[in-house]
RNA sequence: CGGGGCGUGGCUCAGCCUGGUAGAGCGCCUGGUUCGGGACCAGGAGGCCGGAGGUUCGAAUCCUCUCGCCCCGACCA
């Protein structure tokens, strides 16, 4: 036994989850730093890839990348009621540095809001400069109390897109424009489905008017916030002086909004793809999508066998494991707990007969191919693959979103589910947008998760706790 | 912050109750035989037992304090 067993999803999925993130070789508690993760290189491989589809469409969209401090004077935060009310209880404050206590502390940035409202200040007079429509790659830090490798770590890493309009009309496009980029990322690029909606005003990011989201399902049934696009309206514009004179010359504050995605993208990917067996990696999102598993005894057998892998590796982009010491059995497991969507065995025997070995990794399915129509053949796995997991997962949504009427009703199917035992359904149930109703379903752990854009069910009806008319049915559910 | 678990070679852990020369498996290094789904044999390297203080002739083991990590809840991308 090289590496230890993952844990089957069925006994523990919490557990598992954590098994499938370091056999992976996908991160490792940092330990030292609490709540802190390290990335590794295969896990940050992967993120990589997500900031190149996200980058190019934010570019394609208009957008251009700046940098921000990561500190910002602690009197920042307190511009703005509600999200100095939303943040203070997970900073991270410095408040020593250069060896003498600071005048004034710093935060660490949670998110970059208020030192964004400053800058757009400085930068902004004119509606001729608007729209301003930024982004930055960035870490942050919030001091959550609770986390969870990829899922909420102290410090992650994610994008911030920061916009400025001159009409509310204009900013309310560009939140939608940037949760269906999201939305495409997700779907197309992940093979993660998606429900798009607008979260309630108790869910709301702290200063915004609005939050849109975009919901996933993990294969435990709970949902998993994966990205959020916020109507800020004026509320920093007002804190900040952002104000800008009209064409008519009319002085007024800037409409804003602002968008992330984080590192969690990556712990939604693995809770929607992977099996009992490791990592499973839709073709999109593996950097290695082929590896050539070269099988030989006698050095002239290797010598045959390498000179063949070596040609076909070129044909198809694949990389060869030419580790020496592992058996070939090793390195099928190796590859397997990797993610790696293509595995192609070559032997003698194969070579011999102008074949190959090509195992898929979702499937699990293996066939014995003419090395001829290796290339089409892969290309066509890769594709079918990429199309596959999208659906399965896609049926899952849909195979554990259930329709209920009652309170009673929703709290009975989601009272007993938790990360650990899943079991974990997408209710969807008519609910008036009240904090007071957001508290009731918190009762039982679960939340309002979003009310779609598209309502896919039934239009109005009566809310499940006050009685009263509204326009459709919500998504509630256990979550991450 | 409440509850639970845990700090001993790189990793997983045993040893602690009942104090007396630091152990195992895996990994690593060397050599040989292997190689179509986690190979085997032989030899070898590697640890002031999380930290501080105390009890004792003697502490990984007992006592006090402390630091940290993981899991479960409340908070949250």
């Amino acid at each position: 036994m090289a590496e230890s067993p993952i844990t089957p999803r069925e006994k523990d999925f919490a557990t598992w989850y954590q098994d499938v993130v370091i056999q992976g070789d996908m991160a490792e508690p940092a330990e030292i730093v609490k709540g802190c993760m390290v990335i590794k290189p295969n896990g940050y491989a992967v993120w990589e890839v997500l900031q190149r589809e996200l980058d190019t469409r934010f570019k394609a969209t208009g957008h251009q990348n700046v940098y921000l401090p990561l500190l910002i004077p602690e009197s920042f935060l307190t511009k703005e009621a509600e999200h100095v009310e939303g943040f203070s209880p997970e900073l991270a404050v410095v408040t020593h540095a250069g060896g003498k206590k600071l005048e004034e502390p710093y935060v660490i940035r949670p998110t970059s809001e208020t030192i964004v409202g400053h800058f757009f200040s400085k930068w902004i007079q004119s509606h001729r400069d608007l729209p301003m429509l930024l982004n930055q790659w960035a870490n942050v830090i919030r001091w959550e109390l609770r986390t969870r490798m990829f899922l909420r770590t102290t410090e992650f890493l994610w994008q911030e897109g920061h916009t400025a309009h001159s009409t509310h009309e204009e900013a309310l496009e560009e939140v939608i424009r940037m949760l269906d980029v999201y939305a495409e990322v997700a779907e197309d690029v992940m093979a993660m489905p998606v429900v798009k909606g607008v979260k309630t005003r108790a869910e709301k990011f702290a200063g915004a008017l609005r939050s849109y989201s975009i919901e996933s399902m993990m294969q435990n049934g709970l949902a998993l916030q994966a990205g959020t696009s916020h109507d800020l309206g004026q509320n920093f514009g007002k804190a900040f002086d952002v104000q800008f004179q009209s064409k008519e010359g009319k002085l007024d504050y800037v409409w804003q909004t602002s968008w992330g995605v984080s590192t969690r993208l990556i712990g939604g990917l693995i809770m929607t793809h992977s099996d009992d067996k490791g990592l499973v990696l839709p073709p999109k999102m593996a950097h290695r999508k082929v590896v050539i598993v070269p099988i030989f005894r006698k050095d002239d057998e290797k010598a045959i066998v390498m000179e063949a892998a070596a040609k076909l590796a070129k044909e198809v982009g694949a990389h060869i494991d030419t580790r020496e010491g592992h058996s070939p059995g090793a390195k099928f497991f190796h590859w397997e707990r990797r993610g790696v969507p293509i595995v192609l065995e070559l032997g003698p025997r194969d070579v011999a007969a102008g074949n190959i070995v090509i195992k898929r990794r979702d499937t699990g399915t293996k066939e014995v191919i003419p090395q001829t129509e290796l290339a089409a053949k892969v290309a066509e796995t890769l594709e079918a693959m990429q199309r596959d997991m999208f659906s399965k997962a896609k049926q899952r949504l849909q195979d554990n979103t259930v329709v209920a009427n009652s309170i009673g009703e929703v709290r009975e199917i989601l009272d007993d589910v938790t990360a650990e035992k899943g079991g974990g359904k997408f209710v969807m149930a008519h609910l008036k947008d009240d904090p007071a109703n957001d508290a009731a379903i918190k009762e039982f752990r679960a939340s309002v998760r979003n009310i779609p854009l598209v309502d896919e069910y039934d239009g109005p009806g009566k809310c499940i706790i006050t009685g009263e008319e509204v326009a459709q049915r919500v998504v509630i559910a256990k979550s991450y």
